[in-house]
DNA sequence: CCTAAAAACGCAATTCCATTGCACGTTTTA
DNA sequence: TAAAACGTGCAATGGAATTGCGTTTTTAGG
């Protein structure tokens, strides 16, 4: 099983710490979004920076992406399959103000906008407040 | 015209004073929205806090709303005529990764995205990255 | 196997932005 | 006009992100 993992790592040219595989176990278990006090949390023997370090590089490689929910705190979750994480796919996310969890909701993309004359997309954010389905009963 | 400012301020229930009208009039001559950092860079003489508080209560009466661009800074922008700046009348943000200016798009409303079932939106942000059209000449 | 270079790690410290407490002056209102 | 409410300024705090640097670990070459 770490196995997998550290094939997951070696595809996107990260090479498979210990440190590493344990966060990206952890990110892999995650429904939502975490975020690097999260992992502080979780990992409470590992140093803050060396976390921070590892989501950063693992975001530089393209195995997770940063989510800005409006907490203040960037979350960071994985793609799923499917996603490549790339500008141009596009997915949504949901902030519950409720858990105050954020989800990422890759089945559902973004619709297009339309811009005025010259301005030129590269890449776009949705992020929907509300509740979410574990809260909603 | 301070006239004018100071009916568009009573109008919100919010007091007149010098400060808030030369706050309420910076932020008319924006294109981009600004950040606090900005009006403190304007109004050097002004205290960083009483600015803080003035953006703050701007945006509790509702003249002013806030924007997360992703670059850490909280920026604002007065709603141009139309814009309720209530939650359900949601429009677009854009940023340009050239010139680091946010703009507010009233014009242009967020399609309605469909979630997954028990998901329920209240409000909804779209932030568009790319190059504005300042910059695209 | 051994060593030099590169990469990762851990600790300390800093920066940036947001926010609060409190004292003081001003405006409102009874 | 006195009390209360409000606005302002200064000092201080708090949280999150980020950097510097020395140490340890890993990798690659001889």
């Amino acid at each position: 099983m770490m196995k997998e993992l550290e094939n997951k790592l070696e595809q996107k040219e990260v090479r498979p710490t210990a440190m590493r595989l344990l966060v990206l176990e952890t990110l892999q278990k995650q429904k939502a979004a975490v975020s690097l006090q999260d992992l502080e949390d979780t990992f409470e023997k590992a140093d803050r920076v060396t976390l921070y370090r590892t989501l950063k590089t693992f975001q530089e490689k393209g195995l997770i992406h940063s989510i800005e929910d409006g907490t203040g705190a960037t979350k960071y979750a994985l793609c799923q399959e499917g996603c490549e994480c790339a500008p141009e796919d596009m997915h949504v996310h949901f902030f519950c103000n409720s858990c105050e969890d954020t989800f990422c909701l890759p089945k559902f993309k973004i619709p297009e906008v339309s811009l005025p004359e010259g301005f030129v997309p590269m890449e776009t954010n949705l992020l929907v407040k509300g509740v979410c389905v574990n809260c909603t009963a």
